[in-house]
DNA sequence: TGTCCTTTGAAGATT
DNA sequence: AATCTTCAAAGGACA
């Protein structure tokens, strides 16, 4: 599995090493993706809303077709590396003319190396927040500038359009208003460009206006409930939530990632404020070492969930802050034994730091909420099917976007936990999550269904894992069973 | 209420 | 080293 910070080491200097993609019929691959691409919706609507798809022969070998072709893992693992390698060194070879304009920041070279070696912030990530967080006192350096000239130089391809266009050439007027409304987006952008993840953001045009008061702390009504809700995460990421002082005014740097639904990328079970990597709005030149301190090793204390402007990282789930300060109450009254029970007690609720997205789930969080809405669909396990083959239908440079942006989120999550290990949220080790149960084969069950009926209820390659019947199950529910498969009705 | 489903990728664990 | 397992998000379904 290639592994975009190459252990770590790229996260610690650029590479000035040119690169170019293997070409492999890159062209024509491009080609065949674009309109795959638009194909491949129009199949999975087919097979998924209009609940007609039947002939799985023709269905199955017109996706051979129009597949991204051989992509075979061999490829795309290629693929994946010349993409790490492509991030890793983006101030050279295929990069130098950035793909994807409107995303700016994957664009500064040495952002794989914010801090240098005294801990202070390298120029470009100077930079890089101060596009993402204009207000951000980052003294720019000249080479900085520098880089944010090279950098500016974005051509607009023309083939960088947004998938839900390709996809949806039908859209057109969505995806236009969208990219309208995207240019509030305070990051710096070109305005003739289309932000390569624009069609995800819905700002409304009240959002972002400069000078403008947060418009979006007026009470939205939902529209299900009518229950005023809160701002919409279009609004202010919801990763980002800030104090009430500085709300709407500082974008984070994944703010234009937001999803639609409301949900943070670390949500936070209670405690008002989310913020995906607060300690970033208050990077200074000793970030790290800050970091090192407010973090210590391994566990993060809950009080460290809060920033100090109150702000918790969004990655730390604390279960249960009331309970802590009460808890605090108590400890100052108690004797040495109390102390244990309550040291004890604290190491359970140890906030729970949840791991940094990867590209695909960066990219489902960010497009879910398109194709429920296109699709009509709300089962996660069919939406995510369908955001499967999209993701595999995607540019390399589209997906390299989200790559990019996945790393940076791992960067970012390794500074402000250096001692975190994806082995803390094991179950058993995260007392607030139970086990999750272990997938298993039920022998003898499943698989050799499928042989006989690959792919039953989506033109999709044959899938070898979970039994069909759930599968029909979970996609349709037993309320469509109409659009179960002939096997799973029987 | 908790788990399953479903996807990909990252990373830890196991062989 | 290769393979396996878990967890990240999401929300309806289900026991």
């Amino acid at each position: 599995m290639p592994q975009l910070n190459g252990g770590g080491g790229d996260d610690l200097g650029a590479n000035d090493e040119m690169i170019s993609f293997k070409d492999e019929g890159e062209q024509e691959e491009k080609i065949s993706e674009n309109s795959s691409a638009e194909r491949d919706l129009a199949d999975v609507k087919s097979s998924l809303v209009n609940e007609s798809e039947t002939n799985q022969n023709s269905s199955s070998d017109s996706e051979a077709e129009r597949r991204p072709p051989p992509r075979s893992e061999s490829f795309r693992d290629k693929t994946r590396e010349s993409l790490e390698e492509a991030a890793k060194r983006q101030d050279g070879g295929l990069f130098k003319s950035p793909p994807y304009p409107g995303y700016p920041f994957i664009m500064i070279p040495d952002l794989t190396s914010p801090y240098l070696p005294n801990g202070s912030l390298s120029p470009t990530a100077r930079t890089y927040l101060q596009m993402k967080w204009p207000l951000l006192d980052v003294q720019a350096g000249s080479l900085q500038s520098r880089q944010a000239l090279k950098d500016a130089r974005s051509p607009s391809p023309a083939h960088i359009v947004g998938p839900f266009c390709l996809e949806f050439p039908g859209q057109a007027d969505l995806s236009l208003h969208q990219f309208h409304l995207s240019n509030k987006v305070p990051v710096v952008q070109h305005p003739h460009h289309v932000h390569p993840l624009t069609p995800l953001i819905t700002y409304s045009n009240e959002h972002f206006t400069p000078g403008n008061p947060p418009p979006h702390l007026q009470a939205d009504v939902d529209p299900k409930t009518g229950i005023p809700r809160p701002p919409h995460p279009s609004d202010i990421s919801p990763y980002y939530p800030l104090s009430p002082g500085t709300v709407g005014q500082i974008p984070h740097p994944l703010g234009w990632l937001v999803p639609q639904q409301g949900q943070p990328v670390y949500p936070i079970t209670t405690g008002g404020f989310r913020h995906p990597y607060p300690t970033a709005l208050t990077v200074n030149a000793s970030m790290s070492s800050l970091l090192s301190s407010r973090f210590p090793h391994h566990m993060v204390p809950p009080h460290h969930s809060l920033h100090t402007t109150g702000i918790p990282h969004p990655a730390i789930v604390t279960s249960n802050v009331k309970q802590e300060s009460s808890h605090s109450d108590i400890g100052s009254l108690n004797s040495s034994k109390h102390q244990d029970a309550k040291k004890e007690e604290e190491k359970k609720k140890q906030p729970h730091i949840k791991k940094p997205l990867n590209a695909f789930m960066l990219y489902m969080k960010e497009m879910r909420a398109k194709v429920v809405a296109e699709c009509t669909l709300k089962e996660s396990a069919a939406i995510n099917q369908i955001l499967g083959r999209r993701w595999h239908a995607l540019s390399r440079e589209e997906q390299a976007k989200y790559y990019e942006l996945a790393r940076k989120e791992r960067q970012l999550h390794m500074q402000l936990y250096p001692g975190w290990s994806a082995r803390d949220n094991y179950a058993g080790n995260y007392q607030g999550k139970k086990k999750k149960r272990k997938r298993e084969k039920q022998a003898g069950e499943g698989n050799e269904h499928r042989e006989y009926f690959p792919n039953p209820c989506l033109s999709l390659p044959p899938i070898t894992d979970l039994s069909a019947p759930k599968k029909c199950r979970a996609r349709f529910g037993l309320d469509q069973q109409n659009n179960w498969c002939g096997p799973c009705s029987l």
